[in-house]
DNA sequence: TCATTGCCGAGACTAAGAGTCTCGTCAAGT
DNA sequence: ACTTGACGAGACTCTTAGTCTCGGCAATGA
């Protein structure tokens, strides 16, 4: 998400009085914090900006929407706490991965953040394109381990990466928006067998 | 989802004018029409009734909110087009009931139904109870295709049926909210294939 | 046939929330 | 000191869901 209009930075030198850096986290932190309460109360601009102690203009100072604070406090978490591991083997690594994303994401104030930015994929094309771009980064992530299988020649030619991904992100975020069922991290570790053995399957007569 | 108040017929004989089908049908209808169309023209509650010829009370007297005609109108085409399937296998069924969930599903029209009840979920907690329900319903029809091929002997003991679903259901919906993909029957077909062989898979020693 | 009941279309109205605009203030550069 | 631009505050507009009210009309029962 662009933070703000520093482009016109590249014509002059700037002036006047800076940014607030100590605002922009005030913002971000404030978002989980709402958000994370547990009477469900509003997550609106106006009482960001009060719990924030910030005008509103300040917040669209910075941020184009609404969603786009919500989606930039969903990512700095995100990217943060989920490096991709390398533990030498598919199967260690897709565990490792899916459990640590699956804990991330299964927790309430993670899960509430998660579904509200999905409202406003949805809501606005321009939230949907950030989103998409974010999303796109965390598949990258995760196909990346299958890639590295392969050239170890671990798995069989002919599976389908970008199927293997969306069905563990499928399982993820179709759980948190239906909520019909947890994310555990046991159903993490089964979904990475799953998968582990989807890909590693060999074509009848494929050489071993 | 509940029709009106119809429970005060229990009381007593109704008297007075009845309610109007064509109107009930008009409006399902439009909304299916409006969201259809290739200008993201916006589906509010005026421009249904405007274009159903409908006063708006007449929309809320037969459902309680906007999210709920949005869910009722894509619950008639889901249940009545994706009758489980009965073809001796669980390959087959499989195959055949993901192919045609993902043909209804990644229709133009369909797909922009289904994300805006997704939406209306998260939004409105008795509108997410109402599609949590309806899910139920699509997730219990493919999960009996794999405890009947359970029945048959078909399939390996120790497999979580409900983590299949998920993983089925999740790339569906998944790709539908996310877009970075579309619903292609090949995939659906390739999809089939690897749960097949999820549920079919041997634990190391189990006789097969 | 005629009164009662309750749905009908129409549209005014309320409430909530996103985003804009303005104002007087304050801080960082020149 | 002066200029520039971010700051908090809050009034304002706009959209949209949902409610309320009205006169009209259709189905029932006496």
């Amino acid at each position: 998400m662009q933070t703000g209009s520093g482009d016109q930075a590249a014509r002059r030198p700037h002036t006047g009085r800076r940014r607030n850096e100590a605002a922009r986290r005030a913002i971000l932190d404030v978002v989980v914090d709402l958000i994370g309460r547990d009477d469900d109360a509003p997550v609106t601009i106006d009482t960001i900006a009060a719990a924030a102690g910030v005008g509103k203009q300040t917040i669209y100072r910075w941020w184009p929407s609404k969603g786009a604070v919500l989606l930039e406090a969903m990512t700095e978490r995100a990217d943060l706490d989920i490096p991709p591991p390398d533990t030498g083997t598919l199967a260690g690594d897709l565990e490792t991965f899916l459990r640590a994303t699956f804990h991330l994401a299964g927790q309430a104030t993670m899960a509430r953040l998660l579904r509200k930015v999905m409202v406003e994929a949805q809501l606005d094309p321009q939230m949907g394109e950030a989103t998409r771009s974010f999303l796109a980064r965390r598949r990258s992530a995760l196909r990346g381990l299958f890639e590295r299988a392969a050239e170890r020649g671990e798995t069989a030619s002919g599976t389908d990466p970008d199927l293997l991904v969306d069905q563990a992100f499928g399982v993820l975020w179709y759980r948190i928006l239906v909520g019909h069922a947890p994310l555990t991290e046991a159903s993490a570790t089964e979904l990475a067998g799953a998968l582990t053995a989807q890909a590693v399957r060999r074509a009848p007569g494929e050489p071993g």
